[in-house]
Formats: structure tokens, C-alpha cells, sequence
DNA sequence: AATGGTATTAACCGATTCGGTCAATACCAT
DNA sequence: ATGGTATTGACCGAATCGGTTAATACCATT
């Protein structure tokens, strides 16, 4: 990446890599064009190749940029010191809206990118990926004390309930085109709160 | 469509079906090559063309064939005579799943149909698209009778939280290279099960 | 107004890919 | 051998691709 890029307003840093991840988060590697990633930003195709050296070099580091980016939004979100395993979720999916309105097509960028074979890329980009790759492990159910919870109850099923849910959620927002940020927060929050009262002692 | 496509064997058939199904759900339109399809099917491009005239035939071909299948898979299932919600559920993903296995990446083309804009298909594929549609209309809850279930209980949060872990959990699914069914069914199982001793009486 | 450095682009290039055609071939029953 | 059918390789013109380069627009300083 040439360093003027950096030096840019964040604006047209902003177009720019919204862009990129626009246009690879909709064909595979090999089917996205530069001069549609640079018609998308607003700039000439000879410019984009003036602040990458070519489309690979573009491409890891988005990739780059979407996995730094994920784990400062999930950092900054405080999720990992909750203890409360319900605000912790809650936390969590915040910070994803946040990333959300400030890069809309980055998670489904980060997606693709996760399954994206193409020979040029494949094997650079699992480097980049790796960390990511722990960040789904949160699948698996966290240490809970179970004196809190409504008796009998099985914690294991509970936790995936939720996990699912947050998923199905995640998964209608991206299927929207514009996202009411504050209106989906609102119906997050009252699902957390149903949960709250139907598992809570 | 050429007559002739109907009477090719039935694994013939399917393998050109999910051909089309795969590529055309990786890539939009636009960007989703003949050629490509035809070798994924194990055939010539210029067969390919023989049994569709053109690349337009094709996928509107495909899309119809996924709506059909759809409705005639839903219907097949039952899940519209269950009069108890929780079994209405599982009846649906059944059928869901039954359809993941003969048709792979049926689901995943007609959700990218579904927002496809290129100008050469767009008009009639939304009249294809039309008793789609409708079907998403699941989204809200169906009449139930509050006697049933735990006294306060708010039926609308716990249908919005099943619907959800569903999509979650289809969402999960597709983005398994390979599915085992078999085990998803039983995990699903369970998941009903845990809801019904959580909200029934 | 001339200068010089920087940001940006239009025009171009060779290679590849695309949708689609067609004449030729493989296959198979008679 | 024959004749019909299923299937393909080779080809076409047009478009697209990644990438280069020489030219231009822009802007502050003199």
C-alpha cells in the first residue's frame, strides 16, 4: 500500500475502502474488478492503482483492515470484562452495529474472505485470517454460575438459544439494504431483557 | 427450455440444476459465466446451450424451479396443518433440510435472486419472485391459544426468539461447505424440545 | 504570469473471458 | 452400412480485465 493513502482525508479513505469491501463482499476475488471498486469510491481506476500496487496487494489489505478493525470495535466494547453473560451479548452485538453503520459491507466482506479459495490470495490471506478464526469460538458456552439461573434449567441449550438468535439476527440486518440502527438496537435490547426475565432466577 | 431437457434422466438433470444453482448463488448475473456452469455439470457449454437458449432462459428457468420446489417441499411437509407451534416449526426446517440435500445451493441462488438488480433479468424475475414473497410473511406470529403457555409469558417475544435462532440456525448451515443433516435435524430436535418445556404449561 | 510539485485522469495495451454459433463427431439401435 | 440423436471442439466478435504511461488538472509560491 503506497503511504499516501494513509495521508488521505479520512472521507476518501473511508469511500475507498467501503468501497473495496462492496465490491468483493458481492463476486469472489476473481470476478471483482478494480474500476468497479474505483467507479464505486468515486475515483479513476489509475488512481486506485496508484495507492495499490495491484488488486491483491488491495485485497489482503482490506482484509487486513476489516480483522484489525473487528477485534478494536469488539475490544472497545468492553464485552470480554462483562461478567454478566446477557450484557455481554449485548455488548457484543452493539459493536457490531457500530461497525455496521461505519462500514456496511465489511462483515459480509470478512465472510467471503473466509471461504475464498482463489489460488492468487488463498494462502496469504489464511495468515491474515487466523485470528479471526479464534474469535468464533465464542460458539461454545463461557463459565456461568449456575446458582444464578432458574433451577433445571439446561445452560448448554440456553446459551445456543441465544447464540442463534444473535445470529438470525445479524443475518436479517445484513439482508436489509439500509439498516435502522437504532431502531434494531431497541428490538435487540427487548429480547435481551425477554431472556433476562425467563432464565434469571 | 428445450423439450428435451425433461426428458434427460433425473440425475442428469439435477446435476445441470445444481450446477446453475451453485454458480449463479457465488457470483451475481452479470459476473456468473455458462461455461462455468457447464463444466460444474460435467458438460459441454454448447449442450448447455442446446437445452437453454440463451444465459436469461436459464436462470429464469432456475428461478422458477426454486420457487416451485419450495412451495411444493413446504406444503409436502405439513407444517401448514400444524395447528401446534412448535412441531409447525420443526416441519418447516425439516423441509428445509430435505431440500439442502437434494438441492445444495438452491436456497443460497434464491436469496441472491432475490436482491439481483441487473437490468436484463430484474423485471421478470420479480414476477417469478412474487409468491416468495408472500411466504416471508412468517416473519409475524401466527394465532395461538394463550391458555397453553406460562402465565405473562409474551408470546410475541417467543415466537420472535424461535424465528430468530432459526434463521440462525439456517444461516449456520449454509455456511458449512458440507452439511450433515442428519446431525443438524437432531440438534434442532433438541433446541424445540428445550423451548417447549421453557414455555409451555 | 511563470514555476514547480503534486494529485488525478484519459487513453491505451495485450491477454483473457464472455455469450453464442455451427459444423463435425461420437454414440447407438436397426 | 445407415440414419438419427446426443454431444462436442473449434471458432467468432465483442467486451472486460489488470496494469501502464503520458498527459492534464490543481494549487501554492514566487
Amino acid at each position: 500500500m503506497n503511504e499516501k493513502f494513509c495521508q488521505l482525508p479520512e472521507e476518501k479513505q473511508l469511500r475507498i475502502l467501503n468501497a473495496g469491501f462492496r465490491v468483493f463482499s458481492k463476486s469472489p476475488y476473481r470476478k471483482s474488478p478494480m474500476n468497479e471498486i474505483a467507479a464505486e469510491a468515486g475515483i479513476s481506476k489509475s488512481l486506485l492503482f496508484f495507492y495499490f500496487r495491484n488488486k491483491k496487494e488491495l485485497y489482503l489489505f482490506l482484509m487486513k483492515r476489516a480483522e484489525e478493525l473487528t477485534m478494536e470495535y469488539l475490544s472497545k466494547s468492553g464485552c470480554y470484562e462483562e461478567s454478566d453473560i446477557f450484557e455481554m451479548m449485548y455488548k457484543g452485538l452493539l459493536a457490531k452495529t457500530e461497525m455496521m453503520r461505519k462500514y456496511p459491507d465489511m462483515s459480509l466482506f470478512a465472510l467471503k474472505a473466509y471461504y475464498e479459495e482463489d489460488e492468487e490470495v488463498k494462502d496469504e490471506l489464511q495468515k491474515i485470517i487466523a485470528p479471526y478464526r479464534k474469535l468464533s469460538t465464542n460458539k461454545s458456552l463461557p463459565k456461568l454460575d449456575p446458582t444464578l439461573f432458574k433451577d433445571g434449567l439446561d445452560l448448554n441449550m440456553m446459551y445456543q438459544d441465544m447464540f442463534l438468535a444473535s445470529e438470525g439476527y445479524m443475518y436479517q440486518m445484513q439482508n436489509q439494504g439500509r439498516i435502522d440502527v437504532d431502531r434494531v438496537l431497541m428490538d435487540y435490547r427487548k429480547l435481551i431483557d425477554f431472556w433476562k426475565d425467563l432464565y434469571l432466577k
